[in-house]
DNA sequence: TCATGAGGATTGTTGAACAATTCACCGATC
DNA sequence: GATCGGTGAATTGTTCAACAATCCTCATGA
């Protein structure tokens, strides 16, 4: 084998290999269980416990804050310490604007998306049958994350792909913070599959016209669910 | 005056009230200097040397460093250091597509903007012009800058605000890298004029319109001028 | 010319220390 | 009884010094 094709096998593998610092363990242990929902939204954390726990420096801690507190998930209030962020009705619709403008436009210009990225699509689609197949609530609302970043990475843009993780995230956090979490997912998994045939077939302006309808009820019911079990 | 009122008023400072951290401070000052092009794109800065210029500790640095990380004016290599981010071809073509998603759809949507949206649009237009006016080409793009975070301000969403900032302090980090930044700006000042007579006009997709012709040329500018002088 | 180490420089991380600030508690006062 | 004010503990903000881990340079050797 030439040297040249070696050199481009492993180049594809740089991205793995690349260490990752402390702070970002920590801060991916974190993101891990406020997502979860085992640190509700408004707990605070504290750094010296937190630190001991861990097993980490509060230098080092601290840093895993900023990056959860920059992806909206911490809030850190000065002098005061740093809490699990608690999602206002502000803050839904303001997620919700984002991500009709960014998914939307994704799917608009699906033709021109990336290789095999209708088909992760697909794959997120599948993940969430059979999660509802087997009544696992919340894994049905995974699969559900997952096939909005496959429509968002329609886009074959790695700030949009950012940008909507941390949206995303951030939801997670609204469905901790709501009354009744547990049906909200289940009935959207037809919905996606349809948006999925219709991306498929090339349909891309009916894909979009079903998935703004899905933004709409979805953020109303939100909405609803948070003024009832105000804040 | 009864006390509802009066805690009402007091709300509202409440943003301004908060003091900054040291590395937020610091920060600030950095993207200050990496935006006007004193620190060039590709520039190492050393934890040890800059901490002993501006008198702060490594430690305080690092967290500096780590918000500006994630503006992408910086980028951190793992136990090598961070250096001031080198915009690439792709990173030109993705910027765009984020801002031709958010920017269009908020001037779409401009007849739901707040009170004196469409006037500071305006406000960006007449600074842009002024600026022209005394060959100030540098303030032209400043001002440039101003406008299009106006447009994004139409959505009245915080988090498009932020996203558009950054996505807007990264491509004054492409104007360092190109080449010939001194004309680029000045041709836009007309053509903002003309989306803002649209906006107060209410002729809400035809402003949309003339956005999306200045975004396929403005992005065709830079990938040529990228083209032409390799990074 | 190329590979190989050795050494120096820089970053990653920790622990401790001190100042500044907040919070909870407890009287004192009206 | 409720509010105000102050004291002290607890927590955060920031710095400093130290050491390990890693990278880069450069001289050396084949």
């Amino acid at each position: 084998m030439t040297t040249s094709e070696g050199l481009e096998a492993l180049a594809a593998l740089r991205g793995a290999l690349e260490r990752s610092s402390t702070a970002e363990r920590v801060a991916d242990a974190l993101r891990e269980r406020i997502i979860d929902g085992d640190l509700a939204p408004g707990a605070r954390l504290s750094e010296e416990a937190l630190g001991q726990a861990l097993g980490v420096s509060r230098n080092t801690l601290r840093e895993a804050f900023r990056l959860l507190g920059h992806e909206r998930l911490l809030v850190h209030r000065f002098n005061r310490g740093v809490f699990v962020a608690v999602p206002e009705l502000e803050d839904v619709v303001d997620l919700y604007r984002v991500r009709r403008a960014l998914e939307l436009d994704a799917v608009r210009r699906a033709d021109r998306a990336p290789q095999g990225a209708v088909a992760r699509v697909g794959a997120a689609v599948q993940e969430g049958e059979a999660a509802a197949g087997r009544g696992d609530w919340w894994g049905v609302g995974t699969a559900n994350m997952r096939f909005h970043q496959a429509l968002a990475a329609l886009a074959d843009s790695p700030r949009t792909d950012e940008v909507v993780r941390r949206l995303l995230a951030e939801l997670r956090l609204v469905f901790h913070a709501m009354a009744a979490p547990r049906d909200f997912h289940v009935p959207y998994v037809a919905l996606n599959r349809r948006i999925h045939r219709l991306l498929e077939e090339g349909r891309l302006q009916e894909a979009a016209d079903e998935l703004a309808d899905y933004f709409d009820t979805a953020e109303r019911q939100l909405v609803e669910a948070f003024s009832a079990e105000p804040g």
